[in-house]
DNA sequence: CGTTGACTTAAAGTTCACTTTAAGTTCTAT
DNA sequence: ATAGAACTTAAAGTGAACTTTAAGTCAACG
């Protein structure tokens, strides 16, 4: 079974060497094996090294990926555990993806009124609204009905 | 027509009053008024707070943010530079909404592994690779065939 | 066998986006 | 008129996630 170099993991996962020796300071990378003080990366060190880019990726701190990664290490005791983690992980992931398309109908709104200003020469045929073809997103509350 | 003070504000768009007086600081708020010295916000100005709100949620840096602000002070020359801007911001959350989609998938393969693991009492059944319903993702690329 | 490049650590530095603090001013209510 | 709440500024502080630095160790090549 092959093995990797920390620079051969930073090349393939797509970060700097640093940042998976700050991982493994941090505790995320338990599994990662030693020769001659050199961390030795096997094939199978990409499953946890995926899932920690998986969590960071979506918003998970690294002190909260450290607490999955320890219970990963303690064996079928913590799976009910782990399995908790992941779900609230998934909800986080299905809001961001709601805020997400909020904010894109907001921009695409933008894209309408710059488009429409453009080809009129002007901003101002968007004055005294409401105009087409949405209303100007409320992302946020608007003022005025409290 | 009505106005709103600091702490109005910051209640209506939910945000600390502190974090106001940041972005105006650093140039985002050029079109609030003030009376006294006190910053006094008018109906108008939540098109303003709202659109900093949505860049600022979809990862926009402050000071690019900053950049946009000041082309929109600027009047009706600036119009084809500010659909550019909102252009590049709609693109970078199309690839957004695609990676979140991409790590969801990530986290529901492993529920489903942890799922089939509690059922079975260990995670060992799921040794032994490929196994269903999906493999696991690869966010990245996975190593082995470079 | 020595030089070169890649690795190691611990500690300090950086960036970003706020938040807090301290000292002072103004508005509101009694 | 005065107390207290809410505002003001400038500057310092915070926390997260890295990144850089400095000093040193190890391994592969000619």
């Amino acid at each position: 079974m092959r093995t990797y170099t920390i620079s051969e993991v930073a090349k393939i996962m797509d970060v700097a060497p640093s940042t998976l020796r700050y991982y493994d300071n941090e505790g995320l990378l338990p599994f990662v094996d030693r020769v001659n003080g050199r961390r030795v990366f096997k094939d199978d060190d990409f499953k946890g090294l995926r899932i920690i880019h998986c969590l960071r990726n979506t918003g998970m701190p690294v002190k909260e990926i450290k607490k999955y990664i320890d219970l990963c290490q303690d064996g079928d005791d913590t799976l009910e555990e782990r399995l908790q983690i992941i779900l609230k992980q998934k909800e986080s992931i299905l809001q961001q993806l709601e805020e997400l398309q909020t904010n894109l109908k907001h921009i695409e709104f933008k894209e309408w009124y710059y488009r429409t200003a453009i080809e009129a020469g002007t901003a101002a045929i968007h004055e005294g609204r409401p105009c087409e073809p949405t209303l100007e997103p409320e992302t946020i509350p608007t003022p005025g009905n409290e």
